[in-house]
RNA sequence: GCCGGGGUGGCGAAACUGGCAAACGCAAGGGACUUAAAAUCCCUUGGGCCUCGGCCCUUGGGGGUUCGAUUCCCCCCCCCGGCACCA
């Protein structure tokens, strides 16, 4: 048996509860939020608080944004890395309605089973700021938010589409309507219309499309940016009037330059004009058209058949290019909630339309032709994807460049008032409204003489019951409705008695301003301290997944623009940097409950211990990407670390310092500092921990103790495994914590060799290596490869045709 | 269909700005220590030849630019993620 002396031998349980308890105790993840000088706000995205418990992929992503707070606390900066929990929403519920567990008494628990998972890993998290959306101190404010957008008219109410169960007579959300019907009874679902509450966003279109290229209010992943502007989708287009027997019908294209080619238009099945249109003969298959229509989902409706079908109302529209009177047709390919609602047909030149027609027998004219074309010629295929397009059959636009012809038929339009440029958006304004129980209610009174009244601030948070019967039933009414006690209430104006609205907000809402809330949680009577917002905002750091790369970025960006017109914020974009994590797979498969392949973190954290974990999350791959988990991987980390170790009780043993140190241990040393540093400046996590077993395995193998060199080794390893760090350090003497201790600098000139091997090459192939001094003029390492016999095989005899040198790097013969 | 991200040894992966492909780690094989095993340490490890000095091939496939391509350009195939009748 081995001799194993208790303190010389690595055991991750006892370092990292001895840590976070001294950390808990010297409040050392605690900034002060009033005085720091160098402020960093550190923010990752919140999880919500599942049954399940932490989930390694939000270890992941956590770990990898707490390495980065850690390396900026050791660069010289106050941190601020809060952690919360999201945990409003349609999970709870749907999970109360199937275990019986009423939400209000299963979200605590759950919270309570993170904090404990969250601590155990071990981040850098300020528990002074906790916060939870559920909380009514909370949620007073999230209520607060909607009203500074109601006050600012920015938020209003329409009749909107919902998924609706027939069934079950329900609301559903759109995650619960599987293959266009019920998740729960599977009947067919389809769509009503509701009196719901939206936010103005697409106001905003414009200027969130253009921060996006704002170096200094933006440094964003590119991917999560483009996510961003194809989501608000901008087309430039026209609006052009159609004059028909029921007034103008108007249509948006971005094509006016085609007009010449609408033969014929298509309505949205909805499209107010329709029933004014219908001539009586075809009224019963209108009628029955838009029945139809209406019956199916949101869902299915965009991506269900590709076939385009479609009914003719009988009515005739002119078309204000030809004069021709064309038909009118609907067809539900049209949506009502792009452009117009209508479409000017064009089957030359859009496959839609020339499905559409070829299946009606609509005529086709062709109004684009290629160089070398007439018009004569048949549809050619992606013809408006060709280069030197240019109008035919287009009255006197005709043989005019398509670019060209589109500004002067849009000129002409203007001028006779019948169309003009406009510009669209695909982003549509934000629906908050949600007809469900577990969520912060809208804070507005409906009073009949009033109309809708905002609750006055005194009287927030408008409290959400606790009742026991929040399961949708087949009242059709939301669930709060049926409470009247809450329902009904005197109008805040008046006095009258009037009733509450019964929606509930978005959960969105409550994560688009949480990074807000976080630094003044300890305030019940304002939202947050104008001094910490200044001070602190906009956020530096912003970690998470691609998952809500549009949505959650994107509404968390309107609102700070609106609070930031009203006056209330001092910046229009919250997240001055962010970069979206990778995904973990488990051995090359997506993890999934069905598959047995769930990493629960818990389990590897007691075998292997919280740093270990650490280590090899952030090794596994690379941080922006993700990667792939196995079982053996963690082994190369943990004997990493026990070699460190090891390293650190030797050298807790010598006493000797300053002694002499290798050229090329300082080397090494040199380029680890500035790779580690640089790895984690740009999240390379993977090869910044490569470079640290890099510089052990050099320590290691001309068994080097060097008390500096070990030092840094210990600091850089901090981020990466916070508790084993600590540890080290004060095994090393230090008193204070290591995250007290300055980031180690390194030399440049010092991270190169002076001698350098450069390779040779003949014809691009690499035949020789010669010695030379660090900077040697060419001429120099010409010579000596030239007196290389393993070069002079290649050379002798043959014609030197170019010598080509790289300082430093190579050098290459080309003979022929 | 459109938009992103990928495809490199047995595996996870690395490679600055076009300059020695495979760093670092896992797994595997051999050896040392041990009565034995675990742990630890040392060596080998992309493939194929080989006269042991080397030689040839290799980054999804095909072409191109270049003295030189994992990296740049064109075409194609496959995988992952997102959006999806957007006029």
């Amino acid at each position: 048996m081995t001799e194993h002396h208790p303190d010389d031998s690595y055991h991750p349980d006892a370092v990292e509860s001895k840590w976070q308890a001294r950390w808990a105790e010297r409040g050392t993840n605690a900034p002060d939020l009033d005085h720091a000088d160098r402020p960093f706000y550190n923010l990752m995205m919140f999880p919500y608080p599942s049954a399940e418990g932490l989930h390694v992929g939000n270890v992941f992503a956590f770990t990898g944004a707490d390495v980065f707070g850690r390396f900026k606390r050791l660069q010289g900066y106050q941190v601020f890395e809060p952690m919360g929990y999201d945990a409003f929403g349609i999970h709870s519920e749907n999970f109360a309605i199937k275990t019986g567990v009423h939400p209000a008494d299963l979200i605590p628990r759950n919270i309570a089973n993170f904090r404990r998972q969250l601590k155990r890993m071990g981040g850098m998290f300020d528990w002074r700021h906790e916060l939870t959306t559920t909380d009514p101190a909370y949620y007073k404010w999230t209520q607060w938010v909607f009203l500074q957008l109601y006050h600012a008219g920015k938020a209003y109410k329409k009749k909107a589409a919902v998924n609706w169960c027939p069934n079950d007579k329900t609301v559903l959300a759109n995650e619960q309507v599987i293959n266009g019907a019920c998740e729960r009874c599977g009947t067919l679902v389809e769509q009503r219309f509701l009196e719901q509450w939206f936010f103005k966003i697409t106001e905003y279109a414009e200027r969130l499309l253009a921060n996006l290229d704002d170096r200094t209010k933006m440094d964003w992943s590119a991917s999560t940016s483009i996510a961003q502007r194809n989501w608000i989708g901008r087309s430039d287009g026209a609006e052009i009037d159609f004059p028909s027997g029921a007034g103008p019908i108007r249509v948006f294209t971005t094509r006016p330059d085609t007009i010449f080619g609408a033969t014929f238009m298509v309505l949205a099945p909805e499209h107010p004009l329709v029933e004014r249109l219908t001539a009586p003969v075809e009224r019963n298959a209108v009628e029955a058209y838009r029945k139809a229509a209406a019956a199916k989902d949101l869902i299915s409706r965009k991506v269900g058949e590709k076939e385009k079908n479609g009914v003719w109302t009988g009515g005739y529209a002119r078309n204000p290019a030809t004069g021709a009177e064309i038909p009118v047709w609907i067809a539900d390919y049209v949506l009502m909630e792009y452009g117009t609602g209508a479409i000017m047909a064009v089957p030359g030149h859009d496959e839609r339309d020339f499905a559409f027609a070829t299946r009606y027998r609509l005529p086709i004219i062709r109004v684009l032709a290629g160089a070398g074309e007439t018009g004569a010629t048949p549809l050619r295929e992606a013809a408006l994807e060709t280069d030197e397009l240019r109008l035919v059959n287009s009255g006197r636009f005709s043989e005019l460049p398509a670019e060209q012809g589109l500004r002067s038929i849009v000129d002409w339009l203007e001028q006779g008032q019948q169309g003009n440029g406009v510009v669209r958006y695909r982003l549509h304004d934000w629906c908050i409204s949600r007809q469900r129980y577990w969520g912060p209610p809208i804070p507005i009174i409906y009073c009949e003489g009033c109309g809708p009244v905002p609750v006055p601030e005194k009287d927030l948070p408008v409290r959400l019951p606790i009742i026991e019967d929040f399961r949708p039933d087949d009242s059709g009414i939301s669930p709060l409705a049926r409470h009247q006690e809450w329902y009904v209430v005197p109008c805040p104006r008046c006095g009258k008695q009037a009733h509450r609205e019964t929606d509930v907000s978005d959960t969105f809402l409550d994560s688009a301003w949480y990074y807000l809330r976080y630094l003044s949680t300890e305030f019940d009577d304002r939202p947050f301290e104008a001094d910490r917002v200044k001070r602190w905002l906009p956020v530096a750091s912003y970690i998470g997944g691609n998952e809500h790369a549009v949505l959650h970025l994107l509404y968390s960006r309107f609102l700070a623009m609106v609070l930031h017109d009203q006056g209330v914020l001092h910046f229009e974009e919250p997240f001055r940097k962010f970069r979206a994590h990778g995904t973990i797979v488990k051995d090359g498969a997506k993890m999934s409950k069905s598959k047995g392949n769930v990493v629960i973190p818990d389990e590897y954290i007691a075998r292997w211990g919280a740093d270990t974990f650490r280590m090899y999350l952030m090794f596994l791959g690379p941080y922006t990407e993700g990667g792939d988990f196995r079982d053996e991987g963690l082994a190369g980390p943990r004997r990493f670390l026990d070699k460190v170790w090891d390293l650190v009780v030797q050298c807790e043993k010598r006493t000797l310092v300053g002694s002499e140190v290798h050229q090329s241990i300082v080397i090494k040393w040199n380029q680890t500092k500035k790779r580690v540093t640089e790895g984690l400046e740009s999240l390379a996590y993977n090869t910044a921990i490569a470079a640290l077993m890099e510089l052990l395995n050099a320590l290691r193998a001309v068994n080097c103790t060097e008390r500096r060199i070990v030092k840094d080794l210990v600091v850089m390893l901090a981020p990466f495994a916070p508790h084993f760090a600590e540890e080290c350090w004060e095994r090393l003497g230090a008193r204070t914590s290591v995250f007290e201790a300055r980031w180690p600098a390194w030399d440049e000139a010092l991270t190169v060799e002076s001698e350098i091997e450069v390779p040779v090459q003949i014809n691009g192939k690499t035949r020789s290596r010669v010695t030379v001094p660090r900077g040697a003029l060419e001429e120099a390492v010409v010579a000596a490869a030239r007196l290389d016999p393993a070069v002079r095989k290649f050379t002798d005899g043959k014609e030197l045709r170019k010598v080509i040198y790289v300082k430093d790097r190579l050098l290459n013969f080309v003979v022929g």
